[in-house]
RNA sequence: GCCCGCCUGGCGGAAUGGUAGACGCAGCGGACUUAAAAUCCGCAGUCCUAUGGGCGUGCCGGUUCGAGUCCGGCGGCGGGCACCA
C-alpha cells in the first residue's frame, strides 16, 4: 500500500544512511574479490557450493527472487565465515517462448530482448548485495554455453542415450511445439494452458526411462531433500511389478497373430471377460482399416484427445472389433477384441485384459456393454456361492475361486506368483517391472533454444556435426512475420553438405528444449570459461551441490531432469557424480493481499500503490477516493497486479531491510505475506541498532575487564547465549528464529543502556560493546551492508570486513544462567517455581520445592508416591489422596 | 479414487516429551512534543468468587509422573498423482 513521501519512516533522519552505504560496501566487497573463487582452488579449505535456481530474464525481478537469492546469500555468508571456501554463482535461463513472443508482438529480436533484460535484472540483483562470485556468470543462449550443450547431445547420441524415433506425441497447438510428459498438466500446456493434442511424430528423445531403477532407487539416499519432493519423483517414475502376456488372435487379423498385454494382475487371469486395446494401437488401426464404424470410433477418439478424457473421466466408450482372443489357459474359450478409449497406448503395451470383477475401469465397462462378471477372488470370511460383484470391484486380498490350478492359492501374491511361472513355462508370458517414467521427448519446433546439432542426408542418414563445427548457431536473420517454423523457413541456414559424403543435406530445424539448457549449468559453472563442457577437476573440486534451493514447481521437471543429466554425463566422461544436488531446500511463495476497485469487488484489479488503507481496514483509490475491495491473500501475479517491485522496496528502505523483512516474517519453506506494515517494522530495527552503536565508544578493543558487575554479566550471558542460538537456528534453515534471536539481543543491548546511570556499571562499557559487535557479526547474513557499516563505526581504521571475519564463537560458560527456573508441579500441574544455581544437587533442589509456599500448601498431609526430578528442569510432585 | 503434508492468541509464528504463546506485527495505556511523526516505558490467551484456581495448541480417545510434541480414530484445509491395467 502506498504511504506518501512525507510519511515515510525515512522523513525522520535516518542513522544508518543505506542509500549511501549499501553501494559503499558493494564496491568494497568486489574490489576485494570477497566472494571470488578458482575453478580449482588450492586454499586447502572444505568447499560448499551454493546454488539457488537462475532466474529467466522476464525483465524485472520479482519478490520470489528476492526470496530465493535472499535465503542463499544467508547460506553463502554463513557458510564462508565457518570457514568454508563458498561457491555461489549467477546466471540466466535465457532460452525460452517469452523472447518470440515479445518479437512478435513488439517487433525486438528475442536475442536483443534477452540481452536487455538480463542487464537490466543484473543490475538490480547486484543492489541487493548479494555475494556471488559475479565471474561465473553465463547465459544459456549465448553459443558459448550453447556449443557445450551441442557437444554433450552429440556424445549423448554416441552412447544411445539420444535417440529418433516416431512416436505418439503431445502437441500444444498454441505455442506450436511439441511437449514432454512431465509438461503437460491437466492436459493442458504448461505454459499455454491449451488442450494438448495427440500426433505422431519423430522425434528426439533422451532415454530417461534407462536410468529409472536408478532415480527411484537413489532417492533414498537424498536425505538433505524435501520428504515430499521425493514422494512425488516416486510416484512420477511409478514402478510396478506385474507381468507381460501374449494373447493369440482367434483368426489372425492383417498379419497381427497376437496381442501383448501388461497386467498387475495376472492372478485374475481367470476373471477376464474381454480384450481392450487403446485406439492408437495397430490392432485397432487394423480394425479401423476392414471396418468404417472402427474407423469412425478411433477418428473420434483422437479428435478429442487426452484431454477431454480427463473432463468426461467418466465416460468410457467402446468398440467391439469382432476379432476374438484365445485364453491362454482355458482350452477353447475365446473373448471379444474392443478398442476402448480408456485403455492408454503409452502405458504398458497399449492393451489389457478385462477383469471385471476386480478391477472398477473393467467392471464400468462390462456393464455398459454387457460382458461377463466373474469373480475369482473371494474376500476373506466370504462364502464362494454367495459372493456376487455388483457395482463394486473388488481388489483386496483373498483366496482364488473359479480359476482350475491357481484355486485355492491366496491372492493377489501367492496366485500371481504361480501365474508367471507357468506363462513362463508355456512361453507365452513372463514377469516384468514396469515403469510410468516415459523417455524425453527433447526436440522443440521453436526458434528461440539451442539448434540440434545433426545434419539429415538421404544417403547417409542422420550424421552429427563434427565437433569441430560447433557452435551450430541460431541464426540471427529470421523474420517474425513468417508463419511457421523459422529454421525450417529460413532461406540458407538449413542447407549444407553433409559431412560424410558431402552431398547436398538438411540440418536439423528443432531446437533443445529450455529444461536441457537448466539440466547441467551447475556442473558449468564449476568452470564457466573453459573450452570444453565441464573441466574434470573443477567438477570433482565442486560437485555436488552442497545446498540448492528453489521453488517447489520444480520438484519433478527441472530436478528429475537434472538427475538423469547428470547419470549421462557421468557414462559419457563429464561427470563424477550421478546426483548433482546433496542438499535441497524448497522456498514457499511470496503472497500479497489483491485490491479490486469498486465497493462490491468487480472492478479492475489495482496496484499496491494505488490505493491508501485506512486505519479501520478499509481502502481507497489514491486518485479518484472510489472504495477498494480488499481479497484474498495470495501468489504475487502480474494479471492480479498484487505485486510488489523490489527495486522500489529497495530505494525507499534498503536491501537489508528487504532481507530481513523476508526473513523474520515466517519459516523459509512456508508462503509468506508480504506487507508494509512488515517491511516498515524491519526497517525501524535497521535503525534501532544502528543507534545502539552510536552510543558506544569507538575505537580499539582493550583488554577485557577483570571483573564485571551484575548488568555486565547479564548481558554478556545474552551475547553469548546469542551466538549460540543464531547459530542453531541458521543451521537448521530456521531464520525466522535466528531473526528472533537477534531481536532478544538488541533489547538485552537496550536493558544494559539504561544500567550505565545505575551503580553497577564495572565492565559493562566493555561488555555492550562486545554485544554491539557480535551482534553486527550476528546479523551479517541477513544484513551484510548494516553489518559492515555497524564493524567499521566500532572499529575505525580497521583492514577487516566482517564478511570476511570468521563466525564467532560462544563462551559455553559465559552463556550459562546464574541462576535457574525449575518448574515445580504437583500431580503434573505446575504450582510454583524455585530459582536455583544451574547443576545444584538434587536433594536441594527437592527440598527448595517442596518448601515453595503454594507447593508446600498442596503437599501439606499428603503422601508423597514419586518425585521426577529433570536437572536443571523441573520437579514433579506425585501424591496420593 | 490413491499418496502426502498441515491445523497453537487479532495476525506471522516459538517451544530436545518438562513453566505453551519466545520474538515480531497489529492493539491498548503512559512519557516526550504546541501537535504529529519518530523514539522511550509499560500492558496484553480466556474465564472465575484473583497473593488462588478452572479452561486452553481442530475434535475424540490412549500411552506417560508429565503430551502442542508420541500412538489410534475423526474433522477441516492445502498439495501431488490419476482411466497407469
Amino acid at each position: 500500500m502506498s504511504v506518501p513521501p512525507a510519511e515515510t519512516p525515512a522523513a525522520a533522519e535516518p542513522r544508518f544512511d543505506f542509500a549511501r552505504a549499501e553501494p559503499r560496501w558493494q564496491a568494497e566487497w568486489d574490489a576485494r574479490g570477497t566472494f571470488r573463487v578458482q575453478d580449482v582452488p588450492t586454499d586447502g579449505k572444505p568447499k560448499y557450493y551454493v546454488l539457488e535456481m537462475f532466474p529467466y530474464p522476464s525483465g524485472k525481478i520479482h519478490m520470489g527472487h528476492v526470496r530465493n537469492y535472499t535465503l542463499g546469500d544467508v547460506v553463502a555468508r554463513y557458510k564462508r565465515a565457518r570457514g568454508h571456501s563458498v561457491m555461489h554463482p549467477m546466471g540466466w535461463d535465457a532460452f525460452g517462448l517469452p523472447a518470440e513472443n515479445a518479437a512478435r508482438e513488439r517487433g525486438i529480436h528475442p536475442a536483443k530482448w534477452t540481452w536487455d533484460n538480463i542487464a537490466n535484472m543484473r543490475t538490480e540483483l547486484k543492489r541487493m548485495g548479494l555475494s556471488l562470485d559475479w565471474d561465473r556468470e553465463f547465459a544459456t543462449c549465448d553459443p558459448s554455453y550453447y556449443r557445450h550443450q551441442q557437444k554433450l547431445f552429440l556424445d549423448f547420441l554416441e552412447a544411445g542415450l539420444a535417440e529418433r524415433r516416431e512416436s505418439w506425441v503431445n502437441w500444444d497447438p498454441v505455442d506450436g511445439t511439441v511437449l514432454a510428459n512431465e509438461q503437460v498438466i491437466d492436459g493442458k500446456g504448461w505454459r499455454s494452458g491449451a488442450q494438448v493434442e495427440k500426433k505422431l511424430l519423430s522425434q528426439w528423445f533422451l532415454r530417461i526411462t534407462d536410468y529409472a531403477p536408478d532415480l527411484l532407487a537413489a532417492l533414498d539416499g537424498l536425505d538433505r531433500w524435501p520428504e515430499r519432493v521425493r514422494l512425488m519423483q516416486h510416484n512420477w517414475i511409478g514402478r510396478s511389478e506385474g507381468a507381460r502376456m501374449s494373447f493369440e488372435l482367434a483368426t489372425p487379423t492383417a498379419g497381427i497373430g497376437s496381442v501383448e498385454v501388461y497386467t498387475t494382475r495376472p492372478d485374475t487371469l481367470y476373471g477376464m471377460s474381454f480384450l481392450a486395446v487403446a485406439p492408437e494401437h495397430p490392432l485397432a488401426t487394423a480394425a479401423a482399416a476392414g471396418s468404417p464404424g472402427a474407423a469412425e470410433f478411433v477418428a473420434d477418439c483422437r479428435s478429442m484427445g487426452t484431454s477431454e478424457a480427463v473432463i468426461a473421466t467418466l465416460e468410457k466408450r467402446g468398440y467391439d472389433t469382432g476379432l476374438r482372443v484365445k485364453h491362454p489357459f482355458i482350452e477353447g474359450a475365446t473373448f471379444p477384441v474392443w478398442i476402448a478409449n480408456f485403455v492408454l497406448m503409452e502405458y504398458g503395451t497399449g492393451a489389457i485384459f478385462g477383469c471385471p470383477a476386480h478391477d472398477q475401469r473393467d467392471l464400468d465397462f462390462a456393464r455398459k456393454y454387457d460382458l461377463g462378471v466373474l469373480p475369482v477372488v473371494l474376500p476373506l470370511g466370504e462364502d464362494a456361492v454367495r459372493f456376487t460383484v455388483a457395482d463394486k470391484a473388488f481388489d483386496g486380498t483373498g483366496i482364488i475361486i473359479n480359476s482350475g490350478f491357481l484355486d485355492g492359492l491366496e491372492a493377489p501374491e501367492a496366485a500371481k506368483g504361480a501365474v508367471i511361472t507357468e506363462l513362463e513355462r508355456r512361453g507365452i508370458g513372463k514377469g516384468v517391472v514396469n515403469w510410468r517414467l516415459r523417455d524425453w521427448g527433447v526436440g522443440r519446433q521453436r526458434y528461440w533454444g539451442a539448434p540440434v546439432p545433426v545434419i539429415h542426408c538421404a544417403a547417409c542418414g542422420v550424421v552429427p556435426v563434427p565437433a569441430t563445427e560447433l557452435p551450430v548457431v541460431l541464426p540471427d536473420d529470421v523474420s517474425f512475420e513468417w508463419n511457421g517454423k523459422l529454421l525450417d523457413l529460413h532461406p540458407t541456414w538449413k542447407h549444407v553438405k553433409c559431412p560424410c559424403c558431402g552431398k547436398a543435406a538438411e540440418r536439423d530445424t528443432d531446437t533443445l528444449d529450455t529444461f536441457v539448457d537448466s539440466s547441467w549449468y551447475f556442473a558449468r559453472f564449476c568452470s564457466p570459461h573453459a573450452d570444453i563442457p565441464v573441466v574434470q577437476a573443477a567438477v570433482k573440486h565442486w560437485m555436488p551441490v552442497d545446498q540448492y534451493i528453489g521453488g517447489i514447481e520444480h520438484a519433478i521437471l527441472h530436478l528429475l531432469y537434472s538427475r538423469f543429466f547428470s547419470r549421462a554425463m557421468q557414462k559419457t566422461g563429464h561427470l563424477n557424480v550421478s546426483e548433482p544436488f546433496a542438499g535441497l531446500f524448497t522456498q514457499g511463495m511470496v503472497t500479497h493481499e489483491s485490491y479490486k476497485l469498486g465497493g462490491g469487488g468487480n472492478g479492475a484489479w489495482l496496484y499496491p500503490e494505488e490505493i491508501e488503507k485506512r486505519p479501520d481496514g478499509t481502502a481507497f483509490h489514491l486518485g479518484t477516493g472510489e472504495p477498494v475491495t480488499v481479497g484474498r491473500v495470495e501468489a504475487m501475479s502480474k494479471s492480479k497486479r498484487n505485486t510488489v517491485d523490489p527495486g522500489a522496496i529497495i530505494s525507499r528502505y534498503g536491501a537489508d531491510t528487504a532481507r530481513w523483512f523476508i526473513l523474520s516474517d515466517n519459516p523459509p519453506e512456508r508462503d509468506m505475506e508480504w506487507t508494509e506494515a512488515g517491511v516498515v517494522g524491519a526497517y525501524r530495527f535497521t535503525q534501532r541498532l544502528f543507534r545502539l552503536v552510536e552510543n558506544i565508544a569507538p575505537g580499539p578493543y582493550g583488554e577485557a575487564p577483570a571483573q564485571f558487575g551484575t548488568p555486565a554479566r547479564t548481558l554478556r550471558r545474552a551475547t553469548h547465549r546469542a551466538i549460540l542460538t543464531v547459530t542453531e537456528a541458521l543451521e537448521s534453515f530456521a531464520f525466522n528464529v535466528a531473526v528472533a534471536r537477534i531481536y532478544e539481543l538488541s533489547n538485552a543491548i537496550g536493558d544494559a543502556e539504561k544500567a550505565t546511570t545505575g551503580a553497577d556499571t564495572e565492565g559493562l562499557d566493555w561488555a555492550r560493546r562486545e554485544a554491539v559487535e557480535m551482534a553486527a557479526r550476528l546479523i551479517s547474513p541477513a544484513m551484510p551492508h548494516l553489518a559492515e557499516e555497524i564493524f567499521a563505526r566500532l572499529n575505525p581504521g580497521a583492514s577487516d570486513i566482517v564478511a570476511e571475519l570468521p563466525w564467532p564463537e560462544a563462551d559455553v560458560s559465559l552463556a550459562a544462567a546464574e541462576l535457574v527456573t525449575i518448574a515445580v508441579q504437583v500431580l503434573g500441574k505446575l504450582r510454583g517455581t524455585v530459582a536455583m544455581p544451574p547443576g545444584s544437587a538434587e536433594a536441594d533442589v527437592l527440598r527448595a520445592a517442596a518448601d515453595e509456599p503454594n507447593v508446600a500448601r498442596l503437599l501439606d498431609g499428603k503422601r508423597i508416591v514419586k518425585r521426577v526430578y529433570v536437572p536443571n528442569r523441573i520437579v514433579n510432585f506425585v501424591i496420593a489422596e
